[in-house]
DNA sequence: ACGCTTTGTCATAAA
DNA sequence: CTTTTATGACAAAGC
């Protein structure tokens, strides 16, 4: 099917497309029908198509500045990583990481060799000391994380110098990953820390959370029951989930781990799960945050560090630990729906030509008057918003259950917008020099999507609203309400706020009701072939009909002579069809009939005879 | 330049 | 009355 539609697209192009649909049925779901329909509008297929791989190729974009964004912050925490040079790629483990990095330096600058620099130390600071399970696990969901079902869609967007296709081998290089890596990674993503470091961000939102053991994910996964099917319409839920949510901590957990492995994981790789604290997550994550509000992220520290060395002391890790770290369908989907559009949406800003002038520096100034050339501002000025996220990070760094589940995303997304600004100066450049040549045409329209996802998270950062803009519009009305409650928002920042929750509902509406109307259409089309199939089947049948109509006609006649040929007058002699006619009355009673006089046939019938019996 | 498609948004009605 | 949903209409952008 797609390489039906594709072949106007160019031989590269069309592998690496081919590969991304084969490992990402879900997001085409979404309109497949039409795709089957045969509708034979191609050009809206093949676009259609062009947009689904735009959007994956933005989620994974996003995981990928994710990914940069926490190198970032271990930069941040002083912890700079290295970054070797792109053409010192790591065989084995390192080379899926290394294709995420990749693309996401098609648009950035290309440091991306840090992280793989960083796995390899994690690789070799791992001793390979796990058990069969973990090991298991790794296969299926550890290595998800680097190799999801959507990572192939990564190799799209590299440029055409950094695909080599050969080098790159896919999933089996990640299946290859070396045990003690997997390990590592195993341990990172079980580590109660990184859930609660995940969570932090949002303190205020619910303090119903006591219960230590809620940062687990199955205590999580509740609270996004309320994120409908529906905005994962673009493909299957179950597929995709774990894999985004993988993809979700791909981006942030790998940095992480980097980052551990160059401070403290190097020294005691062993002893991950004891010796990480929360803050030292926390510092891992959001070193400013806790510098700044170490106030605040003691008390938590406290709370959690608890919850987390119950959650430690529980049991060694299993596949299913493994994949209870995500907080459910709902997680993954409101990682990779929402945050990877914004984390996109800020990349788009900085890809998008406009963007590339960071001179303008009014757009945080928290007035709700928002316009298109505001959000340009807002777009062209990560500064503000950066500083903004700080803040607000800062002020949100607090457990809590449903803060947990919005710091997820929040979480995600704010390593990105810190990051943002080191992007875009690397992106700028690289643009200009042509990497806009890339690959993919689609880039315009890409950034377009971007920037309109963008637009009211653009806003939200501008009056500093502590919330991801997924939150804001999948929320429950209760723990919208709540939220809005407990964070205290001013008039303009409340007014944002339902804005962006009617415009994100309403937009899902209108997706919702566009499709329903294709459908419809499709159904009416298929409901009028079927009705001039049945009308050819009617028609034929009444040719049909009218031709045994006619040969009984001919029948008939042919009786009817023979009838007539018999009868005799009293004489013996025949009558003269000319003069005489056989007629039926009603009672079956058949009449001779003089032509002259069929009309009264009654009143002048002169023979009577009972032909018919 | 023109037309078409897609997508987001607004206005409005209905649930 | 408020919120959500559905839908027509419009505009912007891309192709």
């Amino acid at each position: 099917m797609i390489k039906i539609k594709q072949p106007k697209k160019k031989q590269d192009d069309m592998n690496l497309i081919d590969i991304l649909w084969k490992q990402d049925i879900d997001l085409g779901a979404r309109r497949e029908v039409f795709d089957f329909n045969h509708r034979q509008k191609e050009h809206e297929l093949q676009r259609q198509l062009e947009l689904q791989e735009e959007k994956r190729l933005h989620l994974l974009r996003e995981q990928e500045k994710a990914l940069l964004a926490q190198l970032q912050l271990d930069e941040e925490t002083g912890e700079y990583v290295p970054r070797p040079m792109p053409s010192t790629p790591l065989p084995t483990a390192v080379a899926p990481l290394q294709v995420t990095q990749n693309v996401s330096f098609t648009e950035d600058s290309g440091d991306a060799m840090s992280f793989d620099e960083c796995l390899q130390l994690l690789a070799e600071t791992f001793p390979v000391e796990e058990t069969e399970n973990i090991s298991v696990c790794l296969d299926t969901t550890a290595v998800v994380p680097m190799m999801s079902p959507e990572q192939p869609a990564l190799q799209p967007a590299l440029p055409p110098a950094s695909l080599s296709p050969g080098p790159l081998s896919p999933s089996p290089s990640t299946q290859m990953m070396s045990p003690d890596l997997e390990q590592a990674w195993v341990e990172l993503l079980s580590l109660p820390e990184l859930q609660q470091c995940l969570n932090m961000q949002m303190e205020d939102t619910l303090e119903t959370t006591t219960n230590p053991l809620s940062n687990s994910p199955e205590v999580q996964s509740p609270n996004y029951s309320f994120y409908p099917a529906t905005n994962l319409t673009e493909g299957g839920t179950n597929s995709v989930c774990p894999a985004e949510f993988m993809n979700a901590f791909d981006g942030s957990l790998p940095s992480m781990a980097p980052a551990n492995s160059l401070g403290e994981m190097n020294t005691d790789a062993p002893q991950l799960n004891t010796d990480f604290t929360a803050e030292s997550f926390g510092e891992i994550f959001y070193p400013n945050a806790i510098l700044e509000e170490s106030g605040g992220q003691h008390s938590l520290d406290g709370n959690d560090s608890d919850a987390m060395s119950d959650i430690q002391n529980k049991a060694p890790f299993t596949p299913v630990d493994l994949y209870s770290l995500s907080p459910g369908d709902s997680f993954d989907k409101h990682s990779l729906k929402a945050e990877l559009p914004d984390s996109d949406s800020g990349i788009s800003s900085h890809t998008s030509p406009n963007a590339s002038s960071p001179g303008k520096s009014v757009c945080g100034d928290g007035s709700y008057h928002y316009s298109d050339s505001d959000m340009d501002d807002i777009d062209q000025n990560p500064l503000s918003v950066e500083a903004d996220y700080s803040e607000m990070f800062s002020i949100n760094f607090q457990p809590d259950d449903v803060q947990q589940v919005l710091s997820v995303s929040t979480l995600l997304r704010q390593p990105q917008q810190q990051e943002m600004k080191p992007k875009q100066h690397k992106i700028d450049p690289e643009e200009e020099s042509g990497q806009n040549d890339s690959p993919f045409t689609k880039d315009k329209q890409k950034r377009r999507s971007d920037v309109r996802l963008s637009r009211d998270e653009q806003r939200a950062k501008a009056l500093k609203i502590p919330l991801s803009v997924d939150v804001i519009i999948n929320l429950p009305v209760d723990e919208f309400n709540e939220l809005m409650s407990k964070h205290e928002l001013n008039e303009a920042q409340l007014a944002l706020v339902r804005d962006i929750r009617r415009r994100g509902k309403n937009k899902v509406a209108a997706q919702n009701c566009r499709k329903r109307k294709m459908e419809n259409i499709v159904g009416l089309e298929g409901e009028l072939d079927s009705l001039k199939e049945e009308k050819e089947c009617l028609q034929s049948e009444k040719i049909q009909n009218r031709a045994n109509l006619k040969e009984m006609k001919q029948q008939l006649n042919r009786l009817y002579l023979e009838v007539f040929s018999m009868l005799r007058d009293e004489k013996g002699n025949s009558y003269s069809p000319s003069d005489y006619s056989l007629q039926q009355s009603t009672d079956g009673s058949v009449f001779l009939v003089p032509r002259g006089l069929q009309k009264s046939k009654k009143k002048y019938c002169i023979y009577t005879k009972e032909l018919w019996s």
